[in-house]
DNA sequence: CTGCCTGCTGAGACCTTCCTCAGGGAGCGG
DNA sequence: CCGCTCCCTGAGGAAGGTCTCAGCAGGCAG
């Protein structure tokens, strides 16, 4: 782990199993934890205690997660927050990493992949360096998490599928031949045809619209194509 | 990317297929690229130039990559290097990590997965940490990359598989139950029954004594499963 | 307008992953 | 030694991911 010190956790959650569960792994794994089961204890410590990352549970009772996210923010403070929500579904209005999360867990989660995502956020951190996102107005491309939303709706994508946006997302604005979609996605010394980046672009498509975007991805006929407006 | 200046990386490839093309994708993503075509230009370069990372290839003409970075480090230069191995088998007797290599990445790579572990490497490397792996005598878990070797020789596992894993890594000499393991890995609010791990475990089993490990896990009649020396 | 060429898409083959189930076997208490 | 409990494992099914193929549609050149 980070060689300096034990890294300090807040964990902030209202159901005491869970709590106890985190407060145990957390600590095995070599970390201070301090716990809190209700949104204004939680604004509470954190404004006056000094951790590393906070685990922020959505659902609270008093004060919802994305509240205290919201004050914390506003009051200037920029320790790393992993929102925990509780269904796939429960993105509400307020899209968490607008308001400055660093991160998404979702319950059911198995503690190994929080773990690993807790690990990320603190070496971030410790690096200084922001999450690396690719926005592209109301597309958001998570490098680190291999994901994609769109106006705050998750597009699930096959490894495939994100390697693809991916690609596309990295040179928006000008048109890939699908050569160099090939090239990039699937590799050199690949016996496969054209055909399957127009599939998978097909693919792209459907999973875009499904989740409320238009045409993100343009043909241009004969050249390629193009994610974004032409630059 | 990083915020502070243009990453120098140093690309060590006898294809010149490939070093233009590395050339071309890292210099797109904001990078400084200087290139070498065979070893002793290598060391050359590395030695005198201050570079964040080095592509290096193991196949290269008259000095392999492995030897390259045996010198380098044997010369105290810790810049961070990922070694490029051709082939899936083309694991020599030496262990790159062991020699001091940062990563691997198997040829042939698409360019979008080569560039997320360089990314990865230069971050760590900007934190000033090491790469987090857990090694337990011959067996090696990279918590990064999430894979396993065991004495040099990759172990290829299934997501699932290697959650486990990596559990049963994490409190090495310590029994855990049944129950623990569906919570780690399968995680909570989860009516899996016990048996899935007991499965799971002989697949880890046999893929683990396809690499040539013996008797890893232990059996813990009654009690759970238990990996390495008791503690 | 005609015909070709390019791109799109549904169908399906194949593989891997994940999990369940049921039967067989090994350990252990009595 | 008996019988119970715990563990192991082969079989198999469901689901998803990856890729190919063939047919269709729409644009574009002549």
């Amino acid at each position: 782990m980070l060689a300096r010190m034990r890294p300090q956790i807040l964990v902030v959650d209202d159901e005491p199993g869970v709590r106890k569960a985190l407060d145990r792994g957390l600590r095995a794994e070599g970390m201070d934890v301090t716990v809190a089961a209700d949104g204004p204890s939680a604004l509470e410590l954190a404004r006056t205690g000094s951790y590393d990352a906070i685990l922020l549970d959505i659902m609270l009772p008093g004060l919802s997660g994305y509240r205290v996210l919201q004050e914390l923010r506003s009051d200037g403070v920029a320790t790393p927050v992993l929102l925990v929500s509780a269904k796939d579904g429960e993105v509400d209005q307020a899209d968490g990493l607008d308001l400055g999360a660093d991160g998404y867990v979702v319950k059911p989660f198995s503690f190994v992949v929080l773990l690993a995502q807790l690990r990320a956020t603190l070496r971030r951190a410790a690096a200084g360096t922001a999450r690396d996102r690719i926005r592209l107005g109301p597309l958001t491309v998570d490098r680190e998490a291999r994901t994609a939303r769109y106006d705050s709706v998750d597009v699930p994508l096959s490894p495939r599928e994100y390697a693809l946006l991916e690609a596309l997302a990295l040179r928006a604005g000008t048109v890939l031949t699908k050569e160099e979609l090939l090239h990039e996605v699937w590799g050199d010394e690949w016996a496969a045809t054209r055909n399957v980046v127009e599939v998978y672009v097909g693919y792209l498509r459907r999973k875009l619209s499904a989740a409320g975007a238009g045409d993100l991805v343009r043909t241009v006929r004969g050249r390629g194509y193009q994610l974004g407006e032409p630059r």
